[in-house]
DNA sequence: CACCCGGATGTAATCGGTTACAATGCCGCC
DNA sequence: GGCGGCATTGTAACCGATTACATCCGGGTG
């Protein structure tokens, strides 16, 4: 492996336009003394304008091709005060839920010729900084939030500036920002219901964390199945997880420990927080779902792995829908405030009744 | 909740220093004016030039406080030939491995004030255009490339542009281009190895997919701890995956179905794969360790909670020494073309020994 | 033939910074 | 007092586009 080896071929490839070996970068300049039109036709021909007349459009881009031009981002965006490019703040901790949206919103944004600038944060110290940075530089038109952490407070200032802001799975409180939710409601309502069909009497329910919208939601979308079933809550069987792993797992630990009964079935609120139970579960010799049915919230890739039933929300989806309000918003079009999209119950072995691998 | 409700109480915020109500955006000049200095004072000010007195420096600073002044990227990066972004390339499929390494990326580059753009591609095509497309606008000083389905010749022709291109997990080809790798060839030996110590006889290695960086030298390093251990390799015993979870799962789901003997202990080169192999395990109500010892090879998220042996690549670190490495590239640094990352093996409970929860 | 009209193109200001170079002022020293 | 030198500061030319406005030109009309 030589060094001809890296320079045969290139006219042959996808990078063939560039033939400006001299350093230099290429501008509309360049292409405009190339042709012979001015810079400001070259520029009605890179943005498709239609009054440039066919001949002199033709002549630009063969003068484009032959130099290899490719229009500056930056000149752009100062000319035209715009980024084409949209700021996405996500969390430091992410069970697959935002990866997932992440990529929802790529899909949307690349088709709409937008661009993706993302920051993580860890804390909401962090998260601040980020936002009021993005806010701050014009780097980008437009901000999607995917962080639960952010206060209310901080999101309805940021909110005074100009730039458009999405929230991903947080409700709106203020007509500045819009936000996309799931329905959790209807989801855990479907989950719940599912195990009450199945026949299943004792119910654990392993709660969310307090003051989450999502949390909230799901639990009351419980309450409501168990209420038309008839079915009383049982509050000992109400279980005070927190979303992580860790807490499905420690929680079942203490239970099986303390050597007390394992419920007929559960509904962990999320699926990180299943498999924690599960994992407990096997830990002590049990299994899913012979000594217990099960079923989580989310359908993150790993609740397929395990064949965990669970609420699937539809995250690519959200992503999509949040892309398309911030370009709507960005573009100056209307867009729905609030987006709540729906799940789908996806029954695999974990709730204990038989089913067809998809 | 009112409008007054998200106007009160902004002056103790973080948001504080904007006090530019009326839309337009506060510039260099509009600083220049308020303090009585050229804008290039100013703009050394900002940039924290030592040659500015300290007087003049707290006269331009207070009205950068006063105005609500925040510089503009676009401008600055115009004026400057460089954008302070390092463009990063996803691939569409990720079992959790590249959004760790993404993470550990941002924790670098966030440190040397570096921002992230982002761009998934699902397939080799989206690779090419998304490449091409950085390379071109000037929008990035450098890029990270986790994509492991591009081509050699695509990379190097795209290293011919001037701007540095690190590889994750993927070697170097060309004298322009650095990258990140890990130690495959040890992690595999070692949870060979620790297979072997514990006794096992007939071990099946769940390989990876030919032609794979990864694959291949882990398969080395299983080799090479059997031949140290005086075993032979039993063809019978290679399962050709691919490295996805489908694989494992049915791979497994084949022998069992077949009703083939389990062997002793099998080690999944990745572990998707190994959950894929579980699963179908637990279908069949079998179960490890019980049935048959399993360690995989990454220790991505899920493994943790699903008690997965596996041996740690270090995604935060390839992250980190990645955007290290481009970031010296960019600054005129040198750089180690090619750094190859110590791997761990973590022991938990799939592997049939006693361990004690991390 | 003069005039008007509209499509195509050019001129030049503008976006908001950075920075090479020039200018200024102040100091000490001969 | 004059002068070199250093520390500050200012002037103005970029960076590479976009775009409002002006200009030009050819043709249809009265």
């Amino acid at each position: 492996m030589d060094v001809s080896d890296y320079t045969h071929n290139v006219s042959d490839s996808i990078l063939r336009t560039v033939n400006n070996d001299h350093g230099r970068t290429v501008t509309v300049q360049d292409v405009s003394r190339q042709s012979g039109v001015s810079t400001a036709t070259v520029s009605r021909v890179i943005n498709q304008s239609p009054k440039v007349s066919p001949k002199t459009r033709i002549r630009v881009l063969k003068a484009i091709q032959d130099l290899g031009y490719m229009r500056n981002h930056s000149a752009r965006a100062l000319a035209r005060q715009r980024t084409d490019t949209i700021g996405v703040v996500f969390p430091g901790i992410d069970s697959g839920f935002f990866s997932e949206v992440l990529k929802g919103i790529n899909e949307h944004a690349v088709s709409r010729d937008y661009h993706l600038m993302v920051g993580f944060s860890q804390d909401s110290e962090d998260e601040h900084d980020r936002v009021t940075e993005y806010l701050q530089a014009g780097r980008v038109d437009a901000l999607i939030l995917m962080n639960l952490g952010m206060s209310d407070q901080f999101i309805r200032q940021a909110a005074q500036r100009e730039l458009p802001i999405v929230l991903i799975d947080r409700p709106v409180k203020n007509a500045r920002v819009a936000s996309v939710m799931i329905d959790n409601r209807s989801g855990a309502d479907a989950a719940m219901t599912h195990l009450l069909d199945l026949g299943y009497e004792r119910i654990a329910i392993l709660a969310g964390p307090d003051g989450t919208i999502d949390a909230e939601q799901r639990f009351e979308g419980c309450e409501a199945a168990l209420k038309r079933a008839g079915h009383k809550l049982d509050k000992a069987l109400i279980w005070p997880g927190n979303f992580f792993w860790e807490s499905g797992y420690e929680l079942m630990n203490n239970w099986l420990n303390a050597g007390k009964p394992l419920p007929d079935a559960m509904f962990a609120l999320n699926d990180p927080m299943a498999m924690g139970v599960i994992e407990s579960m096997h830990e002590h010799g049990l299994s899913v779902p012979n000594d217990m049915a099960l079923i989580g919230f989310d359908d993150v890739q790993a609740a397929r792995y395990v064949g965990l039933t669970t609420v699937r929300s539809p995250m690519r989806e959200m992503g999509r829908v949040a892309s398309e309000a911030a370009i709507n918003l960005v573009t100056g079009g209307r867009t729905l405030v609030e987006q709540v999209l729906p799940t789908e119950l996806i029954v695999r072995r974990s709730c204990g009744v038989e089913y067809k691998a998809k």
